[in-house]
DNA sequence: AAGAGCCCCAACCGCCCCCCA
DNA sequence: TTGGGGGGCGGTTGGGGCTCT
């Protein structure tokens, strides 16, 4: 049996008051961050060790960033969730001074709902809605306002597409478009085979190449599965861009 | 004005990993 | 080699504030 982590009588849970907060921070500027486990009674905190490492690096550090997530920030964090799924530690050490917490809030109350409404599933960062049959209206625009009103992708109506995490870092400029983000699709015009393979290809251009270093040097440290590489792709396949 | 419902986010919980004896 | 302890992480919760009716 597993001892808890601190001694739950006597422990205060809930808000942190003022108070608290500034013993937190006066006995971590004068012994640095150290044995959480000891560290409350040291600095005469009644809380669980786990509450003040938490209450410290979410809130409390100096170099925290509050406010609202910019446009570049969500950018990246989309991207980076396509490419490392729910590691908000991983995330959140490529956005200085964001903390994991705050870039998982920020995911589910926001980030998770704009792909919902885009028709992307925000776990796979895939589409949901079916695309029309080529022979009916190939170039219709499919529409997708909700999580409810998608369509699955069914057998017999693959689309030929592949999901591509496009993952350029320039910042364009139409970033107030409503499209920003939202997959773009290149049905075959070769064959109107539908075809489900959406696997997550990277282009070989070098801001990609740079980014999916960084995800395999985080991939490599924790021992991730490889996402799966264009050594899968038919190349032939077109492109579905994740990211534009 | 007030109550209901919704949303956001700080904080908690439990599991997992790593280190060390 | 193994087991225990500590730290870290991701999922979840709940309280407070905001909006809507």
């Amino acid at each position: 049996m597993r001892k808890p982590c601190c001694d739950k009588e006597g422990t205060i849970k809930g808000a942190w008051s003022k108070q608290e907060d500034q013993k937190l921070i006066d006995y971590i500027q004068l012994h640095g961050e150290g044995c959480w486990r000891s560290l409350p009674k040291a600095a005469g905190l009644h809380r669980c060790g786990k509450s003040c490492r938490l209450r410290w690096i979410n809130y409390l550090r100096p170099d925290i960033k509050r406010g609202n997530f910019d446009q570049d920030e969500e950018d990246l964090i989309i991207k980076l969730h396509a490419l490392l799924g729910n590691r908000w530690s991983l995330i959140a050490g490529r956005l200085p001074g964001r903390t994991d917490n705050e870039i998982k809030n920020y995911w589910n109350s926001h980030i998770r709902r704009k792909l919902i409404n885009r028709g992307i599933d925000p776990n796979n960062h895939k589409l949901y809605q079916t695309f029309p049959l080529p022979n009916k209206a190939p170039h219709t625009e499919p529409s997708f306002d909700s999580m409810n009103q998608h369509q699955t992708l069914l057998p017999s109506n693959k689309p030929s597409f592949r999901v591509v995490a496009a993952l350029d870092d320039d910042d364009d400029d139409d970033r107030s478009s409503d499209t920003h983000h939202s997959c773009l699709l290149e049905t075959s015009s070769a064959s109107h085979q539908l075809n489900l393979d959406l696997t997550i290809a990277f282009p070989a251009d070098s801001s990609t190449t740079r980014l999916f270093t960084l995800a395999e040097e985080d991939k490599n440290k924790n021992n991730m599965p490889k996402p799966s590489t264009s050594e899968n792709v038919d190349e032939s396949t077109p492109i579905l861009l994740l990211f534009q």
